[in-house]
DNA sequence: ACTATATGGCGCC
DNA sequence: TGGCGCCCCTATAG
């Protein structure tokens, strides 16, 4: 259960020189069992030679191999600290910026920006501006205005779950938009996943639709029963989720693989329902549109992004669907309107540090823009009208780039009338009672405030993907293979056996088990996660900030 | 308890 | 511009 000291390979576990005398070893267990030696010190003979001599040691009583135990950093390489797992608490390197804002001068431990109920927000625009005023009204004076901002509700607590579901890690998941016990989910493989988790047994998946990454999926408001994929494999599907029954609509690799370089990927997906047109955009900067009625190409596709550089998603204006976001590799979020649509025609360009894996206008009125990006910061635009040259503000928050992760991407609560609620999975993993999890942030973006936590102790994977119900207190998240729905709940006894026998796991004998989620007698392999044996039973509880916000 | 692997972005030359 | 090597909290199968 304890988090695993990651060694990298990087590190051959040769002993070199022992100071036989002086074994200095034991201060810190974790690190005992091995001394790294440095790069590149001793060849692959001397290992072998090693090994054959610890096992024919018999007497060959050869001198005492003197080594100095010289531990070094696995990230700077340098002596005398060491990156790494303590327990549960990851200490970083001092020498490297932050892992957090990225800033030197400090580590994540002690980074001012760290993700916490009052420093959330970075010193970036608003802070810096000459208009100290104007921030101070907004933070001092304007928050005793009452705004219309209800409560926030938090789905906390696992309440169903489908283990090791997808055969490979969750990309993308879509509520039905009328059906509200309809989860479907998109996962590296292509496969794509119709789960209701009320009926809870109630699930398949499709195998055949796309053969890699499925990037986004869009449900056809003409007919909800069908939806819209767009996947790596270069082709926008078109679903019938009865059935799994899918055509293709567009594919832009119609003479297979011819290498890396020509291979076309689809990213963004988003539907223009007043035109019924389709919005697809791929690796190369290049915006296609599909007319979704005779399901062809309409005109030739347009550059919105940097040529060759990826476009990471598009999103329609909710009540002016004319009104396109766009993000991408090229660090940029552009506003485009597609009546006007030609190379180089954004409306605005929204700059980024880094890649920007999401851009959302609001749900409801569609003022607000909200972005994801690698720089591990979320930034908000509180209106489309007023002034784009610089984001409202900037939350820091731990969402680094990991190829082998899917892009985390913060969404909007589209309940939330005040859309002020976002939520978003973390990264860098907190010590929780001896246990490091990675939890799902909520967030109030209009203040950076972390308004919920919300973490379970069988839950060791990072949650890249959430998405909110768009009526009920409802969170679905994807972690790895798994996905979870997450609900407000007291966690009674009662319910949390209730709740267990919502839990199935897929896999080589599927069964629904017996027990009790997070109790304290129960069974601690609740998820059936491989753990060691010698687990300790663990008390996580997640933690919801504050009933009420102070502003 | 290992290792291989996935096809991502960036900086450097 | 292209190719290459590097890379801090991955997760899985075999």
């Amino acid at each position: 259960m304890a988090p695993q000291t990651r060694r990298g390979p990087s590190f051959p576990k040769i002993v070199i020189e022992r100071d036989s005398d002086t074994e200095d070893s034991s201060e810190e267990e974790d690190f005992d069992d091995e001394v790294q030696k440095l790069a590149g010190e001793a060849s692959d003979d001397e290992q072998a030679e090693e090994k054959d001599d610890a096992s024919t040691s018999t007497k060959r009583k050869r001198e005492p191999i003197t080594i100095s135990l010289k531990r070094v950093c696995k990230v700077c390489k340098q002596s005398g600290h060491e990156a790494g797992f303590r327990g549960a608490t990851y200490i970083d390197c001092p020498m490297k910026p932050c892992f957090l804002c990225k800033l030197p001068g400090h580590t994540t431990m002690t980074c001012p920006h760290k993700v916490a109920t009052e420093f959330g927000v970075s010193p970036a625009p608003l802070k810096n501006s000459h208009n100290s005023l104007k921030y101070l009204f907004d933070r001092q004076l304007r928050c005793h205005v009452p705004k219309m901002k209800p409560a926030f509700v938090i789905p906390n607590k696992v309440n169903c779950a489908v283990i090791r579901y997808h055969s490979r890690r969750v990309t993308c998941l879509e509520f039905h938009p009328t059906k509200n016990n309809i989860l479907i989910s998109g996962d590296k493989k292509g496969q794509l996943g119709v789960w209701d988790y009320e009926k809870v047994h109630e699930r398949i998946v499709y195998g055949n639709i796309h053969s890699c990454i499925l990037n986004n999926m869009k449900y056809n408001p003409l007919n909800d029963g069908t939806v819209y994929g767009a996947s790596s494999d270069g082709t926008v599907s078109c679903t019938d989720l009865e059935t799994g029954i899918s055509s293709s609509l567009v594919n832009l690799n119609p003479t297979g693989w011819q290498g890396p370089s020509s291979w076309k990927m689809l990213y963004g997906l988003d539907l223009n329902s007043d035109k019924g047109i389709l919005l697809a955009a791929d690796n190369f900067g290049l915006l296609y549109m599909i007319d979704a009625r005779s399901n062809n190409v309409t005109g030739k596709p347009i550059l919105i992004h940097k040529k060759k550089s990826k476009v990471t998603g598009l999103h329609c204006h909710p009540l002016q669907p004319d009104l396109l976001l766009s993000c991408g590799n090229d660090h940029f979020a552009r506003i485009w309107d597609i009546r006007r649509l030609e190379d180089g025609s954004s409306i605005y360009n929204l700059q980024h540090k880094r890649v920007v894996n999401s851009a959302y206008f609001s749900p409801q009125s569609g003022s607000k823009i909200l972005t994801t990006s690698q720089d591990n910061r979320i930034r908000v635009w509180d209106s489309i009208f007023g002034d784009l040259d610089s984001p409202s503000r900037e939350i820091v928050h731990s969402q680094d780039f990991n190829r082998h992760l899917t892009p985390f991407r913060a969404e909007w609560d589209p309940k939330d009338i005040s859309e002020s609620l976002v939520v978003v999975g973390r990264y860098i993993s907190e010590n929780y009672n001896g246990v490091a999890l990675h939890p799902i942030d909520f967030i109030d973006i209009t203040n950076g405030q972390l308004v919920a936590e919300v973490m379970d102790p069988n839950i060791m994977t990072i949650t890249p993907v959430n998405k909110l119900h768009p009526r009920d207190d409802v969170l679905a998240s994807g972690s790895s293979r798994s996905i979870f729905i997450w609900k407000p709940q007291e966690n009674t006894e009662l319910e949390r056996e209730e709740v267990a026998n919502r839990i199935i796991i897929c896999g080589k004998a599927e069964k629904s088990r017996k027990g009790k989620l997070d109790d304290d007698s129960g069974d601690d392999d609740m998820f059936d996660s491989k753990k060691n044996s010698k687990t300790k039973k663990i008390h996580v509880k997640s933690k919801v900030h504050g009933g009420k916000r102070k502003c």
